[in-house]
DNA sequence: CCTACCGATCGGTAGG
DNA sequence: CCTACCGATCGGTAGG
């Protein structure tokens, strides 16, 4: 089976990801990667088709990760401000469970090339749009308060997507922490 | 006079900033500059020192100009919600007025060589000390209640800097309606 | 501002 | 998994 996820492949993608967070997608070459490894270059292809093809599985495992966590939102029972928390709580966890992945997911998609390019942007706009549903259910419930949806989800958003760059497991906050106060200095600005 | 800026060199300062926002600095390539310039790759080196000295103008720049908006603000006679919001709409001006450019520095100055990778960190460092300052003297005037000043300050820089992803000139929402809503909805999370 | 060119490096393949 | 190598492209310089 060609999909078979070989411990080098795992070794190949963990390394890869390290260091296209580290130095971006387009300044990583195989080379480097290679060397990360413990290979020559030539050998990389046994495992990998292509240097865009370790940026699709990153980008597109990203895009999986938030789009399971978005299921389990929509399958709880709850009112709005209760669904909207727990769609941040989802958010940053796996953001922060992924924080190389979630940086290479950030900066580098644009690297893709059509059609893969194109779906990419896609279930971004379906994301997107998952925010802004919970948002108007709370608005529709009387619970929220809201001056312009789009610009409120996207300052939600990209508070939350940053949170790769200075989150630390070793720092003084958990996940859950960090989403508890994203969540509540948001909420605490929707409410009347 | 070496630094006289000639025509010809804001011209491929400009076209030099739009296209590493379109598609990276480390993916841009001064062929790619010349050809948008209408020149040969060997000409841009009569104007330019390096392609990184046309990275060090943007990103600096963006920075001076950051840095004038919050000496504005400190200038500033009010009580401490006032001059927070006053920061966030000059941050918003600043943005939105140079939105290439602000792509540019929040992407690509990772992509700065020593010893002005450093000047940078420091100056974004000062920068976002002004901010966690602002908020602090609201919580020391009883006017704010924050729950963790650096995350709120990081929260509130990650939804600013986003802006020029999608704010349009010719959208709906002006760069003062947009600094409003900005600073309405992060003000009312800070209010007890 | 151009032609001509430098050494270095790129993603990837052939063949074993 | 390696050696050997491909054509393309890189930032930048020499010299006029």
């Amino acid at each position: 089976m060609s999909d078979l996820l070989t411990d080098r492949k795992i070794q190949i993608t963990e390394k890869a990801t390290a260091l296209f967070r580290a130095r971006g997608y387009a300044a990583t070459s195989m080379r480097d990667l290679a060397s990360a490894v413990g290979v020559e270059a030539a050998s990389l292809y046994n495992h990998v088709r292509s240097k865009e093809a370790l940026l699709h599985h990153i980008c597109f495992g990203m895009a999986d990760a938030f789009f399971s966590a978005s299921r389990d939102v929509m399958h709880h029972q709850g009112d709005a401000e209760e669904r909207l928390r727990l769609a941040i709580y989802k958010h940053v966890e796996v953001i922060t469970s992924h924080r190389d992945a979630a940086a290479v997911f950030q900066h580098d998609w644009r690297y893709l090339s059509e059609p893969d390019l194109s779906v990419f942007k896609h279930q971004r706009d379906n994301y997107e749009h998952y925010f802004t549903q919970l948002l108007q259910d709370g608005v529709d419930a009387g619970l929220f308060r809201v001056a312009d949806t789009k610009l409120t989800v996207m300052s939600m958003l990209s508070s939350l997507n940053w949170l790769y760059e200075w989150y630390r497991p070793d720092g003084a906050l958990s996940p859950s922490q960090i989403a508890k106060h994203q969540a509540d200095l948001f909420i605490s600005g929707l409410k009347f």
